[in-house]
Order: C-alpha cells, then structure tokens, then sequence
DNA sequence: CTTCTAGTTGATGGC
DNA sequence: GGCCATCAACTAGAA
C-alpha cells in the first residue's frame, strides 16, 4: 500500500518502508487541489488497482465562529471557504472525468487519515510514504542551506542563491490520462464534497460574493487569459499597475489559485518563459511577472527559516516597535470608516472581493501601522488572513514586516498618502464610488477628502460628513509627523539595544541561546523539517 | 574590521 | 505628462 500524501505529510518523506508491489493507494490532497503538475497524484495511481482521493475537512478551520468580525470560521471568512468549496468540487469533477472521484472526510486530519487507512487499507503490512516539494518552485531549505543556515533577507540575494529552478527546461509531471478506480470505501463517513449550508453557514448575499470563482478549471481559464497576451506577460511591471482598476485589474489575479495550489507555480513560471523565448525582450525580477513567482520563493523562504516569524516578540529579523493597542482606530480600519475614502474603499473591496491590488495593499497597510494610526501590524495581519481569498501565512506575515518597516525594507519616511496616492491613478475616484457608493455624487474635487466640501456641497451629493460617512480618525498631517517621530525613536532604540548587547551580554545571549536552541532542537524541530510540514493549512 | 552600494512600487516641486 | 533632484536616512550584503 502506499500513501501519496500532497503536498503536505504528516510523516517524513523519506520512508524506508517501500513496498513495490503496492497495489493501493491513498492520496491526501491538502493544498494542491489540481490534476495538472501534480507529481504527488501521479505518483499515487502509477501501477495502484485502487487509488482513494482524500480531502479532509477539519471542523477546526471550517465550524462557523459567531464572534467573529465577519461571517466565517475561526479561521477563514466565509469567502475563502467558498472559494475552497468550489475548488474541491472542480477537483471531484475533473476526477471523475478521470475515472475517480473525491473522497471528503471530517474531523482532524491526523486522526481521520489514521482510521481511513485502517478501515480501507488495513491489509497492508507496510506504508511507503511520498510527500514531494510541488507547492513552491524551489526547496526553501535548500536555499536556507547554500546561504550558511540562515534565510537570505535581501530579494537580490535571493536571486542570487535561487538562481534557475532545476526543472526550468524540463518537462512537468504530464496530466494523467485515466486513473485508477477508487475501491470499497467501506464504513467510512465518506460524504461529498459539503455546500456552504451544509457546514452550518447562512449563506452571503450573492451580491457580496467575490466575483472570483474557485478551482483548477477556473484557474487555468485564467491563466490562459493572461498568456494570450504574450505583449503584456513581456511588459509586465508591477509598480506600473493601476491599483484602482477594478473593472479589469491589472494583475493577473491568479494569486488564490497559487494560494491553493489550483494552479501550479512550477507550470505557471514554464508558461511565462515559453513566452519570454519567442518575443524580443521581456522586463526582469523583481517587476517581471516571472519576479512576482520569485517574491513568493524568497517569502517563504525568510518564512520558513525564521522562528516567530508572525510575531514581532521573540522574532529576530523584527524591529521592535512600541505599536499602540487602540482597538477603536482598528476597528475604524477594519469595518471601513477612517474617513479617508480611498482608504475605506479598499477595505471594502477586502471584505467583498477578498483581493485588491497590491499597492492597495501596501496603502492601508502603511495607513494602519507606520503611516497614521500606529497600530500593530499583526492586528492587520489578522484582518487580511482572515478576509483575503489569497491569504498565505508566509506572504501575508512577510508584507505586514515589509509595509510596518520593522523588516526587509527599512525607509520609512516613505509613506503612502492616504489622499493623493489614489488620486494619480484615478483622479475622478470611479474606484470609491463603486465601492463606497456613499460618496457617488461626491464632485472629483472632494472624492478623496470629502471633510473639506462645503456643507451645500455635501447636501447636494446626498452626502454629510459626520452622519453618512465619517470624519477622518486622524489628521493625515499630524499622524505622519508623530509616526516619523516614533519610528525614528524605535529604530533609534533598536540600534542602541543591538550595541549594548553586542558588548555586555553576548555572550550569555549566546549561550542561553544555543541552550534553546538545543531544547527546541528535542521537541520541534522534526515536526519542521521538511517543509512540507511546515506549510500551515487553508 | 570599516566603507560602500543598491534597494519592486513616496511626495513634492521645478523644469 | 514625464523626468529629475530633493527630502532624511534606513539596512543587507558586498567589497
């Protein structure tokens, strides 16, 4: 028997226990939710009688929490689920064209993984375990490794390191043709794939629906769309996108099928450079299409190789930072009423869409932390987890250090204003009239900071300030001033605390440290040694 | 050890 | 509208 975990395991990859003769196979599909590049799936229907698809739903993630800020699980906003749902039922489709079919379970992994191979594949004397890297285009450990032990912290140096990806110029693992049938699943509690319903949630309106639909179909639809227009995939520079474009954003909006794995990165990057050999010149990392996959890389790499890295406490590569605890100011953010329309308007298309663009993304957070209400980023962090259809904990935790300045990037007197940013892309503020239709007859001359419009002004768009949408939480003046002010302190105090320890207490630092390291070495550090382990769930 | 360089994506004002 | 210097000044990694 043999048990093609993918991409994730709970056992280590390198088993001893093979057994060639093997006949039945059991595939637990994790992330990676696709039949393309899907090195693990074929591995497990090669020469098997029977092969057992197996998602597992964990209550966990997936049970309704009704304190939470917006409807969801403890884990997830009710969009992300969605999104999972529909593409385990693209998954189950694109199975059973293949002769299979998805086989849903319920309860904790572990656990339910444990039962399901003893209830169907109990005759077996042996489990040969297969858990391939195929979620990211290099192994973050072997990168840690070339580096000396520790992650490179500079995208440059990541570059350098990664260089071509050995796969680059050969071909994937092919789409399988067929697949072996799924045998008797016995007393199992083998469901299909659930309805949002049936998880116990009320549904949203359809209205705030993402419109982005889940699953590998869909992701290769999309895909398609994009390589189609090989001029674009060759010009392709990241800052130069319009954050604002809603209608057809600029980007190519396959990042939650990254997310999943419905889309493969490796086949993903193998299409782009099909592209980049028959045009005449095409742009570089970091702005190239082919750079945005390498960001992902050297994410989580700095991800994998960083203890803490989701926290600012105990994380070494983290300025530490004396953010404010004002709940009032979060929840301002959070629920979309700052004040400051291109700021609210984002966070609206966050809660609807569970995607904005990027710069988007870098606008409220820098708003949230450095820029003007000084909140701590992991407070943002949990925002997008939470409502992002992309969230990725590596990606996600590694732009809170980026845009927080308290790692990666350091330039913090570069702040993103809250007023003018948007205004460049789109001065007549089509972008906050669609989502915050609150302010659609606002004249252009106001539509970013509506507090100044005279009151006639206000009365005439059916829009008072102060009673239909709010006045601003700060003066974007003012906050940025005392923010400069407190970061300038912070880093001011970082540096003196890496001198005094570098003279007094290094060396009991080194000590107590290897002391730990040691102890950590004993209880976690086999649970994190591939990174398949590591990868957190949906 | 010190010094130097370059860094995905700021805002502003002058030309 | 695009380009440039200026603002004040950061760090990682290379030299």
């Amino acid at each position: 028997m043999r048990a093609a975990i993918q991409p994730l395991s709970l056992y280590c990859s390198n088993s001893s226990k093979l057994m060639a003769s093997s006949s039945n196979s059991l595939m637990w599909f994790r992330k990676g939710i696709r039949i393309h590049d899907n090195p693990a799936l074929e591995y497990a229907a090669k020469g098997a009688n029977f092969l057992y698809p197996v998602f597992v739903i964990d209550p966990h993630y997936m049970e309704p929490d009704p304190s939470a800020f917006s409807p969801g699980s403890s884990r997830a906003g009710l969009n992300r689920i969605r999104f999972l749902l529909e593409s385990l039922v693209d998954l189950d489709l694109n199975l059973k064209k293949l002769g299979s079919r998805l086989l849903v379970l319920h309860g904790e992994p572990g656990e339910v993984l444990i039962r399901c191979l003893e209830e169907n594949l109990a005759s077996a004397a042996g489990i040969e375990v297969f858990s391939p890297v195929s979620h990211t285009l290099f192994n973050p450990a072997d990168i840690i490794q070339k580096n000396g032990g520790s992650p490179p912290l500079s995208y440059q140096s990541f570059l350098k390191l990664a260089g071509e990806p050995s796969w680059a110029c050969a071909p994937l693992s092919t789409t399988v043709s067929s697949l072996p049938p799924v045998g008797d699943t016995g007393r199992s509690d083998i469901s299909d794939v659930p309805t949002i319903k049936d998880l116990g949630y009320e549904d949203m309106a359809k209205d705030d629906w993402t419109p982005f639909r889940g699953g590998e179909t869909e992701a290769l639809k999309r895909l398609e769309e994009s390589m189609s227009n090989k001029d674009w995939v060759a010009k392709f520079e990241k800052p130069k996108g319009d954050p604002s474009a809603f209608l057809k954003p600029a980007t190519t909006v396959l990042s939650p099928y990254l997310k999943f794995g419905c889309l493969s990165s490796r086949y993903f990057y193998q299409r782009i450079q099909e592209i980049y050999n028959n045009v005449e010149g095409h742009t570089s990392p970091p702005v190239s299409l082919v750079g945005q996959l390498l960001w992902r890389e050297f994410f989580y790499t700095a991800a994998f190789g960083t203890p803490n890295f989701d926290r600012m406490k105990d994380n070494k590569i983290c300025k530490q930072i004396p953010w404010n605890d004002d709940n009032e100011l979060l929840a301002a953010w959070r629920d979309a009423r700052t004040g400051f329309p291109w700021i609210d308007a984002i966070m609206v298309q966050l809660r609807k869409w569970g995607w904005m663009h990027h710069l988007a993304r870098h606008c409220v957070a820098c708003f949230l932390t450095r820029g003007d209400l000084f909140v701590h980023w992991e407070k943002g962090r949990d925002v997008f987890e939470r409502l992002l259809i992309d969230s990725d904990w590596a990606i996600n935790n590694a732009n809170w250090l980026w845009l927080s300045c308290s790692s990666f990037f350091y330039q913090y007197n570069r702040v993103y204003s809250p007023i003018t940013f948007g205004k460049k892309y789109d001065p007549n503020g089509d972008f906050i009239r669609h989502f915050l239709p609150v302010l659609k007859d606002m004249p252009k001359q106001y539509i970013y900071e509506p507090w100044t419009a005279p009151l006639s002004i206000q009365k005439k768009a059916k829009c008072i300030i102060g009673e239909d949408y709010p006045k601003p939480v700060v003066s974007h003046d003012i906050a940025i001033k005392e923010c400069r002010k407190k970061m300038g302190e912070a880093y001011e105090l970082n540096k003196r605390l890496k001198g005094l320890i570098s003279e007094e207490d290094l060396e009991n630092l080194k000590k107590r440290n290897t002391e730990e390291d040691q102890r950590q070495n004993a209880q976690t550090k086999r649970k994190r040694q591939t990174l398949n382990d590591w990868i957190q769930p949906q």
